[in-house]
DNA sequence: CAGTTTTGTGAGTGAACATTCACATACTTA
DNA sequence: TAAGTATGTGAATGTTCACTCACAAAACTG
């Protein structure tokens, strides 16, 4: 799957009206307006709406996998790990504000079983890169063993995807980055033994 | 405020092709077919789309608003209020799943103001509900001061969110109540001093 | 510079959409 | 039972949607 220049062009542009105004906001008139071309012309890199949206979801499924192997891979110490994800995270998406949708992808869920399963895939994903992280840290006896790594990833799967909609309910108006840190600090405090 | 027999009909069949099928699931045509009557009947109950969606998520508000004040009234205990909140959400979503999207309302969030405004009067109400539970407890030394009260709250309220998000991806496979309170059983293992 | 491929245009298509309206039937109550 | 009101019907409205097509300009390639 090799994205070319234009592709990732609109990809981006879609990204950014999906963001900011859902499925039902993203429409081939608003899109071919922000890329400055008519409708007509989208078809000439897609062949329809569908596959741009799982275009876009494949595209940043890759890009997150190769992300978060690459930040953690000098890191030993379980906690740093989850440190140095969320900060990638964090850094990604106040880079690319567009992309949020990825955290909120369940909200494409439409009848399109290719769109689920891209979305299960970036969920799979995301998991893949923090459970282990979890149980070596249960292993060496840093992070509590009370709770089991299942609930403790859920318990921060499920925090960080709060952060991320306030801030985007809140228009992109904090510091995701610092606020983000001090609530992995919070919950770093209650998992750390 | 008064909802008629009839408009709680067409509020609860909106809820379930919301739930399922998400904003632009929900048409006219659906919501009349599920109905059992055509599309022009809708408008004897409700001036349009934008309404019957507002009047939803007042209703959700108002009815959750009035269950979690009465679940506390008679508990002291900080940890079992939390117990007590958590357990009648799980009951409301088991016997009424087609609500579920009150959980998951930004999906909702269009250019539409008054419906944004609902939104976030829900999202306040189980606020209002949460927070002074929170700050009883580390008041009364049962919960942890290690972390603000905000942050425990967002914990509580993202984890929350995923589980209940996860039970309908699986579309409502797995016993939410059961589950729900082995993840909530793990979180306050992991708030209570 | 001739030929080919890539990328765009603008008008047009049928389907689906929310909503309206003149009309009809059912229910309530005096 | 007659009158009034609540609730339904079916056809029609204009709008927006995703997508197509014949055509044109631009970019690349030998």
């Amino acid at each position: 799957m090799e994205i070319k220049k234009r592709q990732l062009e609109i990809i981006e542009a879609a990204g950014e009206i999906l963001t900011e105004s859902g499925l039902a906001g993203l429409t081939t008139k608003k899109l071919a307006a922000k890329m400055g071309f008519g409708e007509s012309a989208l078809y000439r890199h897609f062949k329809g709406k569908e596959e741009i949206i799982i275009t876009m979801l494949q595209y940043l499924n890759a890009d997150m996998d190769k992300r978060l192997t690459a930040c953690v891979e000098n890191i030993n110490d379980p906690v740093k790990k989850l440190d140095a994800v969320f900060n990638n995270q964090f850094d990604f998406f106040q880079q690319h504000p567009q992309f949020l949708v990825a955290v909120f992808s369940e909200g494409l869920m439409e009848e399109s079983k290719s769109i689920n399963a891209a979305i299960l895939q970036l969920m799979a994903t995301k998991r893949k890169h923090l459970l282990p992280i979890i149980n070596q840290g249960q292993l060496q006896g840093i992070i509590e063993t009370t709770a089991p790594a299942e609930d403790i990833m859920h318990i921060i799967m499920g925090s960080f995807r709060l952060h991320m909609l306030q801030w985007r309910m809140s228009d992109f108006a904090f510091d995701v980055k610092k606020k983000g840190n001090k609530l992995m600090e919070s919950i770093l405090t209650l998992i750390k033994v």
